[in-house]
RNA sequence: GGAGAGGUACCGAAGCGGUCAUAACGGGGCGGUCUUGAAAACCGUUAGGGUGUAAGCCCACGUGGGUUCGAAUCCCACCCUCUCCGCCA
């Protein structure tokens, strides 16, 4: 959410940021609304003072021994016209509030303006495309003729786009997990978190899943908690509503998780495999810091996104997002794609995004300064990694002629010394 | 899930229709006086939201409704915490 202040006394800065996302936004009724919302409040709060001030007065009156029929006569009357007008006021309030919901964050400067993901920027690539001299297989054929992956008994089980792992392919999965956790705590100073996989609705609302986004979201009716999407939400909703003193900062967490989405529009894509499930698992980091260092940080969480594939020695690229790409919350992106052999192209496997105080507004997080003021906390996430889809990038990048797949360096460790997986 | 108790500032806690939310009273934190230093004692301070240039005004006693001229206080619903019972890995 912006904030309506900027947006009252900047608006022609704002309607040129978000201009570059090429939407139309109804900041023209937002500014209308606020008026009009000031306007009545101000005539509100007028009403209430005087009814405070008659309060004050009567028991005064009555000691006195004074008759207050018609003192509490006047004052029922503006009593009921206090309610009419503060009914008014708090419909304006909402309605305020819904546009604003929807006006998305505005890009930050150095954003590369464009229409759509083609207008996505490389910002540098890591190792080159993985080459093979014999006819290189996809995952999921490379992990079901290694019985490490089973679809069709996860579609038994459960349904489509569900996986099952199986042997030294569960291990696996819990291998490149602890591997990525021990990185993030270890090396770059995040703090492991291990939280709820359901949440409540007001989480939602804070990370900005609900409302706009129920459809793609399991929902459990009886205590109306979803599974998380992502860490994310239970991650940054941990300081929802409180203030961190400045010393605090910056704070880093990191947590596995599943992640669970039903991304009812996705039929039809990546159909096969891991690399669009129902149930994922994902690391995930997320940033709390003062504003004036955000975008700092924000390259160094990306790094620490890249450094996992480095040390796994898989070829990538970073993209800058395009405004047109750009996620709704988000004024800044880095995705960092994989090299994946059986698309022939770089996949997406991780997006780290600064999301300025849009986040916080929403969320209530917010910091004291030195000064002792209140203000918004910046917040940022970013994968790191998306654990199915670097299980997929491992397969796929270090199979060997004969289907087996030599175990990366680093996950040895994790798997016993084991080197090769046949 | 059942029964009972309770949710007020950083913590504990009083208040139980107006004179107590500029929130009593304790405690803690911070600053100061005193001291060679510390403790003790004493003094001060402890900073949410909205609106406004400001003074100020409005809101905030778990949350949301209701009753009333007036609600922390009465009524209703929900959430949460604690104790006991039940169930359970």
């Amino acid at each position: 959410m912006l904030d309506i202040k900027r947006i009252r006394s900047n608006s022609a800065e704002v309607v040129e940021a978000l201009k570059k996302r090429h939407g139309q936004y109804p900041i023209d009724k937002v500014l209308e609304l606020d008026e009009k919302r000031r306007n009545l409040l101000v005539k509100v709060e007028e009403m209430k003072a005087e009814q405070n001030k008659a309060s004050k007065e009567v028991p005064k009156l009555k000691k006195e021994g004074k008759d207050t029929t018609e003192l509490f006569a006047q004052m029922k009357e503006l009593s009921d016209k206090t309610k009419e007008l503060d009914v008014e006021l708090r419909n304006i309030d909402e309605e305020l509030k819904n546009y604003l919901l929807q006006i998305p964050n505005t890009p930050h400067q150095t954003v590369v303006e464009g229409t759509d993901d083609s207008d996505n920027v490389e910002v540098r690539k890591w190792g080159t495309p993985t080459e093979f001299e014999f006819e290189a297989k996809a995952h999921w054929d490379l992990g079901t003729d290694l019985e490490i992956l089973d679809f069709e008994r996860a579609v038994k089980i459960t349904g489509t786009r569900f996986t099952v792992f199986k042997g030294l392919g569960a291990k696996l999965e819990r291998a490149i997990i602890q591997f990525m956790l021990d990185m993030h705590t270890d090396e770059h100073g995040y703090t492991e978190i291990a939280p709820p996989y359901m949440v409540n609705r007001d989480s939602m609302i804070g990370t900005g899943q609900l409302p706009k986004f129920a459809e793609d979201m399991f929902h459990i009716p009886a205590k109306d908690y979803y599974l998380v999407p992502t860490a994310e939400v239970p991650l940054t909703n941990l300081l929802r509503d409180e203030i961190i003193d400045e010393s605090q900062l910056p704070i880093y967490y990191t947590a596995y998780t599943p992640c669970f989405r039903a991304e009812a529009g996705s039929a039809g894509r990546d159909t096969r495999g891991l690399i669009r499930n129902h149930q994922f698992d994902k690391v995930e980091m997320v940033k709390f810091t003062k504003p004036e260092v955000s975008y700092d940080e924000l390259e160094t969480l990306t790094n620490n996104a890249e450094e996992i594939l480095q040390v796994l020695n898989i070829p990538y690229r970073v993209v800058m997002l395009s405004t047109g790409d750009l996620g709704f919350s988000s004024a800044k992106t880095y995705d960092v794609e994989v090299w994946m052999p059986s698309y022939g192209r770089y996949v997406e496997i991780s997006s780290c995004s600064n999301f300025e105080d849009f986040q916080a507004r929403r969320a209530n997080l917010r910091y004291r300064n030195a000064d002792g003021k209140v203000e918004y906390l910046h917040t940022l996430n970013g994968s790191g990694l998306a654990v199915g889809r670097t299980f997929a990038a491992i397969l796929e990048n270090y199979q060997q002629e004969d289907g087996s797949i030599l175990v990366p360096q680093v996950l040895r460790k994790y798997l016993g010394g084991l080197e090769v997986i046949k």
